[in-house]
RNA sequence: GCCCGGGUGGCGGAAUGGCAGACGCUGAGGACUUAAAAUCCUCCGGGGAUUUUUCCUCAUGUGGGUUCGACUCCCACCCCGGGCACCA
């Protein structure tokens, strides 16, 4: 605790069959910063866990006819015995796994403050429906565009049913804006599809009188262009907009007559398409006119009502304008049913084509209604034309005084939208984090009181007995079918009346789980409370830190938005409990590529999986944590081959072989005096290399993360010491030692077993894991330091010779060493130098001409 | 369609406006060995001149530009990868 903290942590897996060379880059990647961070005298916390609910366990349990938790425990088990064996530097005194009631009681105790504050509530939703395995589906689960995975003849249909959902859209704003908290330490794309997800939208609502139905409410439209109203040719309805029934059968609720029947078969159909979206994208656009008309409060003119299908209930109102002329949709939509175009933006006179030259004043007026319009809708900005009052207004001015005007005749206003929603977290499925909720005849739906949690997972699902889940249940309880729907954990009590009561049987998205289990690991054993907020003050919200959060978090670019959006919100959430202070739980964020076989990410579906164990045995687990550093730069994807990992093991015995010669001879030599005695040429040579490689490989270490780079420049200077041998000759033991010592030291982040044994080799037997990152002093640094330099003489810019100076020599010296170079000579002879540029030490540049 | 990345030898990659190809892999040749493995040494972008040595020239997706100097910065285009999407 005397040293400054640094929290890192790699995201936790899913404890899945096999943890292959995929895994295994992330965590090394974490590995050596950790080992970096310790050895330069911070506090390190390098946790690790297991988000260990989910659906592949349930799907193999029933293949398997075991149970989840059996499959679950033993994954973890083999996944920690293979990270063990890489020696990847946790606390596993901290580990978690999120199926443990121990956990996941606190994923119910947040639900239950989420429920009390309004952050979570249940509400009717759009769903993928089987209706033959008569139960939801997830997205990922419906194949072949629309059907059912495990029924390939059975269309998926689009139902209503009850879920629970987290209210993320009540910090739409805050989880947009602090984005910019996290600029410069979060990379850029990750930042950017966050603000795309979040897609924050200004436009304006403005609502449309339904004319000749008694009672309709009038039906607001949302848009961003509200400037181009005076071009609207018609509403359209999201099939599943609620006005849609009473706009096609009327007050009296007639019997659907012959069209009007054809019409309902249609919007039926339209309503049971996919809410997939893949799907919609390659949808022809449909619809039909309910016979209805609107008031456009603007022109007071009448518009056509249609439904139709590319407009979306779940996006703004669920109902839109029609502008033909100037949205690309609406233009085809209006075409194919041969509705009015009405043009009212014309494009602004481009600036520069007012030459002056031409001594012209180009004429700004407006042909606007003659334009005609092609296949293409004129989607930019202009000036308004055919819009009676704001005719003239550029589109930026229009937008403001027309949403001024519907303000003023209260028909509209001006508002922001989001495409963010709401987090629906229920699953009907078993292994996950029971929903501590009842539900009661008499008192309706009851939150179970803190005092009764956790709420276990019954211990025998109901698949467990068979292919399909208790039928009989879902009559008697009215839901949907769940692997919980046990006698045995549906029946209990109302916690209030005491009657009889029914449990909810959803479980909770697994996302869930893993919102907030950075925060557990800071008190992994709390039983009083998610975890004390001291505990996680001191690693979160050091004084000491850059900012606060997670010093540095490491994980794929696939969670880029759902897992790192989710915990931005829990964190929100936590600090308005007021159990943390800090308003991003993240401080710094790196995205590491894939490894991928054959082009592809490596996943056992697909079968190109290398073991992580198996490399292990074959080359040893410092060559393989050696191999995904030096293969390619962290942040991108790197291709496997069996071949570039021979060539780190053979490096890796190279420096075996180097320090086991000298180590023995060595190993009680005393501490090098920097040079205060004279050093023979190759010792200076020596030491020199040794320390320019230790500061470039600091650097590449601490501020470029290019731990491929580092690795050359460890096995550039290991080539180095091997031509200078047989350093017997020479080089005094205490030089000898200096070097190796640093090599070892060097190389302790990535491969720390070898450095472990080579540093008992070289006479500590303490061991190395304690040991301090080498910085060098005043005495050393100047050793560092060339005393004669190379430098590139270029002619007109290119290389035509090169000179060795003493370092620093001055720039008149420098140019007349050049130019006694025959090559130099012979290209500048018989022409006028015009200009020469120096960089000290570095290169000399003549122009002559 | 919109938004991000990225295009460098046979391959992975290096070079933060200053010697393009570090380091590693593969390949070729050699040393050691009865032999093999391991190890060690040499060479390895294209073209040309000179033949022991060097020198010239082309080359970082394509075409322009800025600069004494561009893989690096700017503009346009092509290709590959990824994200989002009838978002009103």
């Amino acid at each position: 605790p005397s040293k400054p903290k640094y929290y890192v942590l790699e995201m936790l897996p899913y404890p899945s069959g096999t943890m292959h060379m995929g895994h295994m880059r992330n965590y090394a990647i974490g590995d050596v910063v950790a080992r970096v961070k310790r050895m330069r005298g911070f506090n390190v916390l390098h946790p690790m866990g297991w988000d260990a609910f989910g659906l592949p366990a349930e799907n193999a349990a029933i293949k398997n006819k075991t149970h989840p938790r059996t499959w679950t425990n033993n994954n973890i088990a083999q996944f920690q015995r293979v990270l063990r064996r890489f020696g990847f530097s946790y606390d596993w005194r901290r580990e978690i796994s999120t199926c443990e009631p121990e956990y996941y009681r606190w994923n119910q105790w947040f639900f239950l403050r989420m429920l009390e504050r309004g952050l979570a509530y249940r509400k009717k939703s759009l769903v993928n429906w089987c209706p033959k395995c008569g139960t939801v589906l997830a997205n990922e689960q419906v194949v072949n565009g629309g059907f059912c995975w495990r029924h390939e003849d059975t269309r998926v249909e689009s139902r209503e049913i009850e879920q629970w959902f987290l209210k993320t859209t009540a910090y739409s704003d805050q989880l947009l804006d602090d984005l910019k908290q996290l600029e410069g330490t979060w990379p850029e794309r990750v930042i950017l599809m966050q603000k795309n997800w979040i897609g924050k939208s200004q436009g304006a609502k403005v609502k449309f009188a339904v004319m000749g139905v008694k009672g309709a409410k009038p039906i607001e439209i949302f848009t961003t262009r509200i400037d181009t109203i005076y071009g609207a040719t018609a509403i359209i309805l999201a099939p599943r907009h609620p006005i849609v029934d009473k706009l096609l059968r009327g007050p009296m609720n007639r019997k659907p007559q012959p069209p009007l029947k054809a019409k309902l078969k249609q919007l039926d159909r339209m309503r049971q398409t996919s809410v997939k979206t893949e799907d919609l994208a390659t949808l022809e656009k449909e619809g039909f006119f309910t016979g209805r008309y609107a008031k456009n409060p603007f022109t007071k003119k009448k518009i056509p009502i249609w439904v139709g299908n590319f407009v979306l209930m779940e996006y703004g109102t669920g109902a839109i304008m029609a502008v033909p002329a100037h949205d690309q949709r609406d233009l085809e939509f209006c075409r194919k049913y041969k509705l009015p175009v009405r043009v009212v933006v014309q494009p602004k006179e481009v600036e520069s084509s007012k030459s002056k030259a031409e001594g012209q004043k180009k004429s700004a007026s407006v042909t606007g209604s003659s334009r005609q319009v092609g296949e293409e809708a004129f989607t930019d900005y202009g000036i308004s034309v055919n819009s009676g009052p704001f005719n003239g207004l550029s589109s930026e001015e229009a937008i403001a005084k027309m949403s001024a005007f519907a303000a003023r005749k209260r028909f509209g206003k001006a508002e922001t939208i989001y495409r963010l929603r709401d987090w629906g977290i229920s699953r009907q499925r078993y292994w996950g984090t029971p929903i501590p909720v009842v539900y009661c005849a008499k008192d309706g739906m009851v939150p179970v009181p803190d005092k009764d949690l956790p709420v276990l997972l019954p211990p025998d699902p109901t698949f467990l007995a068979g292919e399909t889940y208790a039928a009989p249940l879902q009559v008697q309880t009215g839901m949907a079918d769940s692997p919980l729907a046990t006698p045995e954990f549906v029946n209990t009590t109302c916690p209030k009346c005491g009657g009889p009561a029914r449990r909810e049987t959803d479980t909770m998205d697994t996302f869930v789980d893993s919102s907030w289990y950075f925060y557990r690991y800071c008190d992994p054993h709390n039983d009083k409370a998610p975890f004390d907020p001291a505990k996680v003050a001191y690693w979160f919200e050091s004084p000491d830190a850059e900012s606060p959060g997670i010093d540095q978090y490491i994980g794929g670019i696939t969670h880029a938005i759902l897992h790192l959006l989710y915990s931005r919100f829990w964190c929100k959430v936590m600090r308005d409990l007021g159990l943390v202070k800090h308003d991003e739980p993240i401080a710094r964020l790196f995205t590491q590529g894939m490894v991928q076989k054959g082009g592809v990410a490596m996943s056992k579906s697909r079968g190109n999986v290398v073991g992580a164990e198996e490399m292990a045995q074959k080359y040893g687990a410092d060559t393989g944590r050696l191999y995904t550093l030096f293969a390619a730069p962290p942040e991108k994807d790197l291709e496997w081959s069996e071949e570039s990992i021979e060539g780190c093991w053979r490096f890796v015995n190279r420096v075996y072989r180097l320090i086991e010669r000298h180590g023995e001879a060595i190993a009680n030599a005393g501490s090098f005096d920097f040079g205060r005695s004279p050093m023979s040429e190759k010792e200076r040579e020596l030491i020199r290399r040794t320390y320019q490689t230790l500061q470039r490989v600091t650097s590449d270490f601490e501020t470029r993360w290019h731990f491929n780079s580092a690795i050359a420049l460890i096995m550039e200077l290991t080539n180095d010491i091997y031509a200078l041998e047989p350093l017997e000759q020479g080089v005094r033991p205490e030089v000898r030692k200096e070097v190796l010592e640093m090599l070892t030291l060097m190389l302790a982040p990535m491969t720390p077993h070898l450095a472990e044994e080579l540093w008992e080799i070289l006479g500590h037997p303490d061991g190395l894991w304690n040991a301090q990152w080498p910085i060098l002093v005043t005495g050393q640094l100047e050793l560092a330091r060339e005393d004669e330099v190379e430098i590139p003489v270029q002619v007109n810019g290119r290389v035509r010779g090169r000179v060795k100076v003493p370092a620093g020599s001055a720039e008149p010296e420098v140019v007349r060493v050049a130019l006694t170079l025959p090559t130099i000579a012979q290209h500048v002879n018989g022409k006028r130098v015009i200009k020469q540029i120096y960089v000290p030490d570095k290169l000399l540049n003549l122009v002559v001409g």
